[in-house]
RNA sequence: CGCGGUGUGGAGCAGCUAGGUAGCUCGUCGGGCUCAUAACCCGAAGGUCGUUGGUUCAAAUCCAGCCGCCGCAACCA
């Protein structure tokens, strides 16, 4: 007989920074998963690792002075120790700069070009020189010009492969739409609405801008481009076109693909996709999960709140932080990352409930029968019901996993936790206790209550699997005592079981003086992030400047002095505000992209300066004549610059 | 009229597909217990289920309109 197999993945993760916490909330809950299936006997492949190449890399790689490799290998160390640390269970890491990665993607690419899915791109004109990129039709602006730069685009400056993407609309939205692919399938309508049914357009799969990615091999200067190096590295770590592994036949199609929100369209569409072009078969899901919010924001480096999973781990243990991320996902929607609501969900479940459910029941056996339970029998009406529940559990739980639904499985565990505290009350063992004739009873009442912890803590392991250890060897259960198949039975725990009283597995957390130190630390990286920026100013001589121009270049540009007599939001928009101003040539309509930044009544009387001989456009069916000048902020935010008020309007700046 | 989601006691959520006593966790208050990590158990208070109208014997649940919030798409000249 086979052994039943289940591949499951994590994205590969971009290392262009150090991990955080949201890298943890995929990473924990796949590795949960993992381990629930290893559980459960499964043959398990467990994969995750790095995103290595791109612009971007290369940039920051320039700026720390070291190559991309160098800078890639440091970053990778990190990932790997907050793994360790947080106790994943990973059995391959990927990383896309590895030699059978390569190796497979330029196959991958070959037989995709060859195939005819992926072909040159000649677009005519569509690249802008000075902003490196590439544009497709609809993103060019009314003029067949720029969107960015609103420079006209060249003719063929450059070239690029696309691959093409529209043959598979159909399977897709089907995949999307009748199947249960996606979860939450809720998404399904809101993927298809905005993408499939305005037409699918072809992905530009390679670039010659940028040097660190996987040549293309038939045609020299190019480098394949995030998507076919990325997604291919599901099947790539399986040794799909490559001789260093074996695993295809065995682990493909994945059983979960887990990510967040943001890369939903890629994983939902570009992926099957390829996988179509390439007559694979499709993975079987695709879990997507929201993002952790902290404090109802989202996190971001740029704020400073972004908590260091090192040093909440380091507070409170890697079990608990797991618990928290686990117990508060839900497929789909945000989980609130609130100190308070972290500490109080240690406190409430795992001191008050479990931890303290095993602490009682362990101090008990020790208190009245010296840790060695005597193996006389007394049961009572009370305990039939007790045992049916947490008999139940592993079902129970068992049917959530399989939708992928950790924080119900949870839950089920966890009432059963109460149950078994409320079993303490209902047979008062501490009455017992004091009665020498009831000492059958007791010992009955105290078992029960093992098998309920050793039963309890087995399902809870996939999911804590550090502190799981060292609750068996406080109820002296062996690894066979909490195998998965023990896990439905009661009655596994030889009648003398020997308990061990031991350290406090989950310590309560004083809520008040933890909060307060919790902000004191987050305050701490907000003035190391301010730093940071101003340290980052102090260098701006390393920042790359324009290509020189010359005073006749400059001279092209007219600045002028111009008041704001009017403005108003867009309709229909969220960034654009459309401002009359008097420009002492009789007037002009400007359109700007800073709705998010200022109000409208802000603006009105302050005097602006206008690039005056911009060439027209229309944003949003508005017509904008001119642009006013604005510089960015630190914390991706913008900034007006505002002219004193006694400079006259007109007024020529050079 | 771009698309989708959501609005339920102080907080976070379930219930809505197949209408019929409004449920869970945390918090608050009162009581009980003492084995235990000031933990545990019981009880209580607290909700016009966003709003208006419709269908129905009956609507949180179905239908329509409106309002609020969130996300996606578009939009930073």
């Amino acid at each position: 007989m086979a052994e039943k197999t289940f591949y499951i993945t994590t994205p590969i993760y971009y290392p262009s920074g150090n991990p955080h916490i949201g890298h943890c909330y995929t990473t924990v809950a796949c590795d949960s998963i993992a381990r629930y299936k290893r559980m459960q006997g499964y043959d398990v492949k467990f994969l995750t690792g790095t995103d290595e190449h791109g612009l971007k890399i290369e940039q920051k790689a320039h700026e720390n002075g070291v190559t991309p490799k160098e800078y890639v290998d440091g970053i990778v160390k990190t990932f790997k120790d907050l793994w360790q640390y947080m106790n994943i269970s990973y059995d391959q890491f990927i990383r896309t700069t590895d030699e059978y990665h390569v190796e497979s993607v330029q196959k991958i690419f070959k037989e995709l070009y060859d195939k005819g899915h992926i072909y040159k791109g000649e677009y005519s004109g569509k690249y802008c020189t000075p902003c490196e990129s590439f544009w497709t039709d609809s993103q060019l602006d009314e003029n067949g010009c720029c969107p960015e730069c609103h420079r006209p685009v060249t003719l063929e400056k450059e070239e690029a492969y696309f691959f093409k993407i529209s043959p598979f609309a159909d399977r897709i939205e089907k995949l999307l739409t009748e199947t249960d692919y996606l979860r939450p399938k809720t998404r399904a309508t809101e993927l298809v609405n905005n993408f499939i049914k305005v037409g699918l357009e072809d992905v530009c799969v390679s670039r010659t801008t940028f040097k660190w990615g996987i040549p293309v091999t038939f045609d020299e200067g190019h480098v394949v481009y995030v998507w076919i190096d990325a997604l291919s590295n599901y099947i790539s770590a399986l040794g799909y076109k490559n001789g260093s592994f074996d695993d295809f036949e065995k682990y493909w199609p994945a059983d979960v693909h887990m990510v967040a929100k943001d890369i939903m369209r890629f994983h939902a569409i570009i992926w099957p996709a390829m996988l179509m072009a390439l007559d694979l078969p499709l993975p079987k899901h695709l879990a997507v999960h929201g993002w952790i919010t902290f404090n109802g924001e989202k996190m971001s480096k740029s704020l400073g709140n972004v908590v260091d999973p090192f040093v909440l781990g380091e507070r409170y243990g890697c079990d608990a932080i797991r618990y928290h991320i686990l117990r508060e996902m839900a497929l789909g929607s945000d989980s609130s990352f609130s100190n308070e609501i972290m500490i109080n969900r240690i406190n409430s479940d795992l001191a008050n409930g479990f931890g303290n459910l095993v602490s009682r029941t362990v101090a008990m056996a020790e208190k009245y029968f010296g840790g060695t339970l005597p193996t006389d029998r007394e049961t009572a009406e009370t305990d039939a019901e007790f045992i049916e529940t947490v008999l139940r559990t592993a079902a129970d739980v068992d049917m959530e996993m399989e939708e992928t639904r950790i924080k119900n499985a949870l839950e089920i565990i966890f009432r059963t936790v109460d149950r078994a505290n409320k079993y303490i009350d209902e047979t008062e063992p501490w009455k017992l206790g004091k009665n020498p004739e009831k000492s059958a009873r007791l010992a009955t009442v105290l078992y029960n209550l093992l098998e309920a912890v050793r039963i309890i803590s087995g399902l809870l392991s996939p999911f804590m699997p550090t502190v799981m250890p060292e609750v068996w060897k406080q109820i002296g259960a062996t690894a066979d005592d909490v195998k998965y198949e023990n896990l439905s039975r009661f009655d596994v725990l030889p009648k003398d079981v020997t308990v061990q009283r031991g350290g406090i597995l989950f310590p309560r957390i004083d809520v008040e003086k933890e909060i307060e130190e919790l902000n004191s630390i987050i305050k701490l990286n907000m003035e190391k992030a301010q730093s940071a920026l101003s340290e980052s100013e102090k260098t701006t001589e390393k920042i790359e400047l324009a290509p020189e121009i010359t005073i006749d270049d400059f001279a092209k540009i007219e600045i002028r002095v111009a008041k704001v007599l009017e403005c108003e939001k867009v309709k229909k928009s969220d960034k654009l505000l459309c401002l009359q101003l008097d420009d002492g040539m009789g007037g002009r309509q400007v359109v700007s992209g800073i709705a998010k930044y200022y109000k409208p009544e802000e603006l009105v009387g302050r005097k602006i300066q206008l690039i005056a001989n911009l060439k027209p456009v229309k944003l949003r069916g508005v017509e904008s004549n001119g642009m006013i000048c604005a510089c960015d902020t630190a914390d991706g935010g913008c900034r007006v610059i505002f002219v004193d008020d006694d400079i006259p309007v007109g007024s020529k700046i050079r």
